[in-house]
Parts: C-alpha cells; sequence; structure tokens
DNA sequence: CTATAAATGTTAACTAGTTTACATTTATAG
DNA sequence: CTATAAATGTAAACTAGTTAACATTTATAG
C-alpha cells in the first residue's frame, strides 16, 4: 500500500464496524460513485459534510495535524467500513481529515436521500445502530486503555489488534511510525516498548513487521495488566 | 449531591445524547421502574446486560477502576439520558461501572421489547441514531484531546464544558478530585494546571469551585491552542 | 551490484506528570 | 463555637515519555 501505510489489508470477516454485505449492496443501488488517487483529501476536520461515505476499493486513513504538523493516525478504513455518519444523523462537523491511501473509490449517499432510504427500510436503520455501537463501545474501550494503561500495554493490544483483523496472528506488518502515530506518542518510545516486549520475550520486531512469537500468552500478559479486558 | 459527586445538576437543552422528549414519553409507556439508592451498583465493567435503561430521577456515575483501585470518571448520566445500547444493538459487554449518584430511579426495556418497538416506530430507532451519532463523535472527541492537548488545555476545555452544559458560564461546582478522575491524571496535576491557569487569570480556584473570569478569553485561548476546537 | 532512501537502534538532555508527604484552608456536625 | 473531616497548596524525588542527534540496518531503484 501507499502513502506511508504498510501492506496493511483487512479480512472481511473482522471488520467491526462494517454494514452486512446485503445492506451494502441495497445502497449501491443509491449511491454515486467517486473516484480519488494516493493521498488525496477527502474532507477536512471542521468540514460540513453532507451525507455517507462507504468505501468501495481502496482505504481511507482518518487521523489529524497536530500544531506541530505531527500526524495522529485514528483509523483505517478498509471497504465496506464508511464514514460521515454524524453529519448526516446529527449535523455535526467533521472529526478527522480523511485521506485517500492508493487508488479509491467511494460510494456517497447524500443525507437526504438516505434518510428517505432509513425510513422505508427499518432493517438498515438497525444495521446503522449496530454499526455505531459498535464503534462507540471500541471508542470507549480506547479512552480507557488511554487513561489507564501505561504505553507498553497498549502496544501490546494494538499489535494484537492488528494481528486478529488481518488474520495473522504472528506477524504484523506496520512501521514504528505508524505504531506510533496511531497511539499518538514518539516513535523513539514505541522503539523502547516494542525493546521491553521482545525482553519479555512476547515479539520480535523486524523491519516493518513485529513477529508475535506467543499471541496466548502476551494476551494473558496483558489481562494481568489490564485486569478486565473485554474485546482483544 | 451525595457520593463524592458535587452539585452538579445539568440544564435539559444541554444534555448532548439524551433522547427527545416525545420518545422518552412514548418509552416510558413499556419500561419498567427500577430504584437504586445511593452508590448501589447497578452494573459491573465486563457482564453482559441485557436491556436498556433510562434515567428518570437521580444520575448515574459511569466510570471504573484501575488496578490500583484508583477511580476513572467517564461520565455523569442525567435524567433523560439512556445506557445498555451496546448491549441490546451490538451484544457487547458493559464498558464501564454504573453507580447510582443520590436515589435514582431508572426506566428499564428489555432487549427484546425495545426491539420490537424499534421495528413498529422508525422514528425511534432514528432518534437512537442521532444520540449514538452525537455520542461517538464526542469521544472521537475526546480521543483525539487525550492524544494532542497537553493537560493544561484538557482541563481547560472540561471546565467550559461544564460550564456550559449546567448553564453556570462562570462558576463550574467541581472538586479537584473529581477532575483529576475525568482527565485521568493525578489531583497533584490538576492542582498545577489550575495553578497556571490562574496565572494566565483565565480562572480563580476555589473550594469546591472554579471561578471562570472570562470564558470567551479562556475559549480563544484554546482555540490557539488546538488550532481546530470543533465544538466547546 | 551499488547508491540511495527508508526504517530502526540507541544515547542524552529535557519535560510533564506521578507519588509521597505534610501544611493550610474551608466546611460542617455537634 | 469548636472539633473534625474534607479539600486544597506545595515541595521533593521519581518515572514515563519527548526531542534531538547520530549510527546502523534493510529495502529498492537504477
Amino acid at each position: 500500500m501507499s502513502n506511508g501505510v504498510t501492506q496493511y489489508t483487512r479480512d472481511d470477516k473482522h471488520q467491526m464496524g462494517a454494514l452486512p454485505a446485503h445492506t451494502l449492496k441495497q445502497l449501491a443501488l443509491i449511491q454515486q460513485r467517486q473516484h480519488y488517487n494516493d493521498g488525496e483529501v477527502i474532507h477536512q476536520r471542521g468540514e460540513c459534510g453532507d451525507g455517507l461515505s462507504i468505501i468501495l476499493s481502496g482505504a481511507v486513513k482518518m487521523g489529524n495535524y497536530g500544531q506541530d504538523g505531527r500526524y495522529f493516525l485514528s483509523k483505517l478504513l478498509f471497504p465496506g467500513e464508511s464514514f460521515g455518519e454524524f453529519v448526516v444523523f446529527a449535523n455535526l462537523p467533521r472529526t478527522h481529515t480523511a485521506e485517500a491511501v492508493g487508488k479509491t473509490e467511494l460510494g456517497y449517499i447524500p443525507a437526504e436521500k438516505l434518510n428517505q432510504v432509513l425510513q422505508q427500510s427499518p432493517a438498515i436503520a438497525y444495521d446503522f445502530l449496530v454499526s455505531l455501537s459498535k464503534r462507540l463501545h471500541q471508542s470507549l474501550e480506547v479512552i480507557d486503555d488511554l487513561k489507564r494503561l501505561p504505553l507498553v500495554a497498549r502496544l501490546a493490544k494494538l499489535l494484537l489488534l492488528i494481528a486478529s483483523e488481518t488474520n495473522k496472528v504472528n506477524s504484523v506488518a506496520i512501521s514504528q511510525d505508524q505504531m506510533a502515530a496511531q497511539l499518538g506518542v514518539s516513535r523513539i518510545s514505541v522503539s523502547k516498548s516494542l525493546k521491553r516486549l521482545a525482553e519479555l520475550e512476547f515479539i520480535k520486531p523486524g523491519y516493518q513487521t513485529v513477529h508475535i512469537l506467543d499471541p496466548q500468552k502476551l494476551t494473558r500478559w496483558l489481562e494481568q495488566q489490564s485486569q478486565t479486558l473485554l474485546l482483544s
């Protein structure tokens, strides 16, 4: 993949907040198609969009830039996932800047049109309820982790998460810069924490990869650290 | 108010994620009433509940305890606000421990019953979409702040938020311990940051209160600090 | 195969936030 | 009005994470 993002594609089964296939099919009938090139900005933080976007191919990087220009990656979205619900349902401004990662195709549904569909089809509305619930749940967990867990634990959790999402349980293809952007810390801190996890023999750092030696052992350790681990 | 929570009640207008009055009325027809005494635990983190709860009177403290027993307050919920959507819509475990603050009455709707209602009434389903969207939006902002803003700025933001929620623009009734629990930092750090805000002549700390000298000036300063402030 | 760019490892000086400890102020129960 | 509890102020020693700087490794374009 391009745009500073390593080959980090996902298995369909693991798309937490994604809409179910049959709903995507129905929405496909009313969506417009939009094309973006690698790195192209789809929208900026603070803007007021006016519709829902569904990723058809490629990927979208949601994140923000700090005062100093440092980038914080919030989430990578893959085909089947959507964004813009806030705008449609609550008329709120964009929380993140969205950029295409690789050649990317989006399905776009204007707010009005989507609201019509939702009125006619309670099943689709329910799918959005499920999707939003999962994403809110996930966000609350992240907030909790940020407040309660030390960096080593958060890093371990991130690695296990990506491993499970990509279905490659024993190795994660990601750079230290990317982990840093995702965790909101410096690359050096990531390096330090990786070293500690390596000393504990949970992982082995490589070039653009982290090998997870024993995912189960790491999970158990993480449970001890955070006492109540809900998902993983 | 009791249970370590200062007199911190809200104006109805400002209940961000709350359901609209007419929806609450309709839901009232099918809800059971539950009573809790001050400090009583409603549910624990990790449990699998099975219904939606709506606060009718009193308040509910959502938060978690760290390994060391330290408490992290996530949110205070007031009449009109609900919780348990995750459980109903996505079958996920509780993210936070819920405790009653003062004598508290809840309306409880089992998952099945609520789902029936949603199928029959798209308008109510839509209200939940709006509520979940607002809450997810808010959560994403909090995550962003945790990663990007220094404590002083986060503290200032918290004070402005409570001030606007309670409609007392010039003073916030809250203890330093509570602010610390909410921000996920130590009481000493809160004290230090308050001192800095006082030196900048934005606030004046008091006993169980913080006086905001010039909310607008503080908001402007905060905008400079965080470049793109969305809500306030 | 080599030059270059990208990613990683590591040190050192620094800063923000933590814990511990104790003094002081403020509210409130009796 | 006083004794007590709760909340606040503040200092000191510490820890985790930050920036800056530079050496080394690994991939890749030509």
